[in-house]
RNA sequence: UGGGCUAUCGCCAAGCGGUAAGGCACAGGACUUUGACUCCUGCAUUCGCUGGUUCAAAUCCAGCUAGCCCAG
């Protein structure tokens, strides 16, 4: 007799885990719920009013919801691998004056590294999370991450540096579906957590202040320094490199008449650069560190469509390899702040090509 | 202290007798599984001070105070 195959389904407390829980039961999986401590502490369940992806309340909601579906529910504490590959990264990475994007790698190494392999070991062949993504198994033997149904939430980005090997083993059954079909399945199924809000924001700084974040867990304060113009002009003082970000327009404090930005951060000399709105337009970038999806690596010259940030609609490129590990993009037409530090995604139609991160 | 000029929200700045534009900054909200961006809303019962003239003054007059410029 054909057992039933096992999928460990990350299930964060929020709408969308829920429901691919459910939607994987339904297919015919064995289903066994699991929700990562990553961060919090149990005792501060104070501030975790707002829902999240990876906070709170998350343990009961999620409690609750396997109890409904009558799957098994685990707790699974993650938080070392949490602390060393996300917030270690986040902190040394704004230190370092660049600017991380924590999701990408919580996604990488916590979720579909510690989190898989622990499946494994318990007997899963795969993982599912709630994300709004489809995977697809190309002619060519690979493994790629496809764009969810509905443009208005789609979360690939966030998900291109998986590895072929973890793609294997993964399954996201939100991806066919639209937000709004997701939460219509889950008031059916009596899921309190229908109208839980979207999660938003850096988990792990519940308060938004992910500057003081910074300067709690290293102990050391951000240090002032210049804002400057191009040309080495002071213009006045800032709070500290890590409070800033490329195209950050507010909160710079500088009466300058117009609306200036920061066009670019100097850790070696402690100055955050400012300048027009115009100079942060730029139609080409540099990035390393690539994972290729639908290829196996890129040869010669081809044509994409890149995102270099969460919310960016995409914009036509030519890329190039440079190195192994690197390559050039050249933009059809120019793109607001390409920021050290966040990724840049490349698709071909809706499948993902690759990505990696952007150096300059 | 001879002459001239200027004093309006944190910064810049309209206003020229009829009951305080605007920009920047700032605050709040929307958007958002990162940081940003963007969008929306709010932001001087008061115009250096004190008197005066007017039905009515930030706008006219006088004095005072402060700053700037030119002479010394």
């Amino acid at each position: 007799m054909s057992r039933k195959e096992k999928v460990v389904v990350g299930m964060s407390g929020g709408v969308d885990s829920s429901v691919a829980a459910w939607l994987l039961k339904e297919q015919g999986y064995e289903v066994i719920g699991v929700t990562m401590q990553i961060w919090q502490d149990e005792e501060e369940e104070v501030l975790e009013e707002q829902g999240g992806c990876c906070g709170l309340s998350a343990v009961e909601d999620a409690r609750r919801t396997a109890q409904l579906l009558e799957i098994p529910h685990y707790v699974m504490n993650f938080k070392a691998d949490f602390k060393r590959s996300v917030m270690d990264y986040f902190t040394a990475e704004y230190l370092a004056g660049r600017t991380p994007n924590p999701c990408i790698a919580c996604n990488r190494y916590v979720k579909w590294e510690a989190l898989l392999r622990r499946s494994l070991e318990i007997g899963a062949g795969y993982i599912a999370t709630g994300h709004y993504a489809r995977i697809k198994h190309l002619e060519n033997g690979r493994f790629c991450l496809v764009r969810s149904v509905s443009a208005a939430k789609d979360q690939t980005y966030a998900l291109y540096n998986l590895t072929q090997d973890q793609l294997s083993h993964t399954l996201m059954p939100a991806g066919d579906y639209s937000k709004e079909e997701i939460r219509e399945m889950a008031g059916r199924l009596g899921l309190t957590v229908a109208d839980k809000p979207d999660s938003q924001e850096i988990c792990f700084v519940p308060d938004q202040d992910y500057a003081g974040f910074i300067e709690r867990t290293t102990g050391v304060p951000s240090r002032e320094g210049n804002f400057v113009q191009k040309d080495g002009t002071i213009l006045g003082r800032h709070k500290g490199i890590i409070h800033y970000t490329i195209g950050q327009r507010r909160g710079l404090g500088l009466p300058m008449g117009r609306r200036v930005v920061v066009t670019e951060i100097r850790p070696e000399t402690n100055e955050v650069v400012i300048g027009e709105q115009e100079d942060v337009w730029t139609d080409q970038l540099l990035a390393d560190k690539m994972n290729w999806m639908s290829v196996p690596k890129l040869k010669g010259e081809r044509e994409a469509l890149a995102k270099i940030r969460y919310n960016h609609a995409g914009t036509p490129c030519t890329l190039w390899k440079i190195s192994q590990d690197q390559v050039r993009v050249q933009f059809h037409e120019p793109v607001r702040a390409v920021t050290p530090g966040q990724a840049v995604v490349f698709y071909e139609d809706d499948c993902v090509l690759g990505g990696g991160t952007i150096l300059k």
